[in-house]
DNA sequence: AATATTAATAGTCAAAGAAAGTCAAAGTCA
DNA sequence: TGACTTTGACTTTCTTTGACTATTAATATT
């Protein structure tokens, strides 16, 4: 079996349903699983992202940490259906699409919607380089939807 | 946790309802907590800063200490005035303080300070170049408060 | 009473330490 | 061969530490 495949593993064992994140220090992670820790980024990065319904935030220096959030996946849930659904790129025509259908179906505020609207649009993110733009639309999106699931 | 979280903790600990203020004397609470005095002083720096909602003010010599002020909110267009004074760069770290601050003054919900977090963190914008992350960062929390307001 | 000295504080700044992140080269396997 | 995985050198961020400096109050001296 793969290192990734353990370590992944290893990490969807930690959740329980007491708390919905757990927090791990990717150095020890990595002297446990006897690997470099940036491959705990690696597992990080290609299986617990928002597309899977995990919401991941760290910090360096002393006492730092990465936390991952899991975010409950009920099927039936319309928005994470619509999160993993997503591509990886999205344009500012297709978030306004996506939220007044949100709207329309009463998944989230008018407020909520406002805010992942600016957040996303096309004026805020204007100094971003062409090429990333729609991806960086898209992270951005998704996370958020994430935490209002 | 972090040493310097727990200072930041206690701080805020001592504040109450009765005064606005609070004294504290550096080597005193250094020793408490077994650190170096100057230790505290880069908790008042990271955490206090008299933009995020404290004034801070200090006297040397016997008797010394330091006074730290929570600047009053009260009025409603706190946010404004907050927005209008920021910098057009900020880090994920000066979100993290406005955010805490905001919460505890309850200017913004649990939810709404998510997503303000999201949509600013280091993680979600990775992809975007160095030199203008933290004007981006600026850029998208400004707009985002606006529409609190 | 005025002045000088000493002790008690707090401040500054840079180096060392403690994490995590990035990126691309090398390896593996279907 | 092409996609995925492993590895490691290098970078960035945040915290802790300590040597040195600055200021003020208390005390001693004249």
């Amino acid at each position: 079996m793969r290192m990734s495949d353990v370590i992944e593993e290893f990490i969807k064992d930690l959740f329980n349903d007491e708390s919905d994140y757990i927090e791990i220090q990717r150095n020890e992670l990595a002297e446990q699983f006897n690997c470099v820790p940036s491959q705990i980024n690696y597992v990080i990065s290609t299986r617990f992202n928002p597309t899977q319904g995990y919401y991941v935030e760290s910090r360096r220096g002393g006492g730092g940490h990465i936390k991952i959030k899991k975010v409950n996946v009920k099927n039936s849930n319309y928005l994470m259906h619509i999160i993993t659904s997503m591509g990886n790129k999205i344009t500012s025509n297709e978030v306004d699409i996506f939220l007044s259908n949100f709207l329309s179906y009463n998944v989230i505020s008018q407020k909520e919607a406002k805010l992942l609207k600016v957040a996303t649009s096309d004026n805020i993110l204007s100094q971003v380089p062409k090429d990333i733009k729609d991806s960086l639309r898209a992270n951005i999106f998704k996370n958020m939807l994430l935490n209002l699931v």
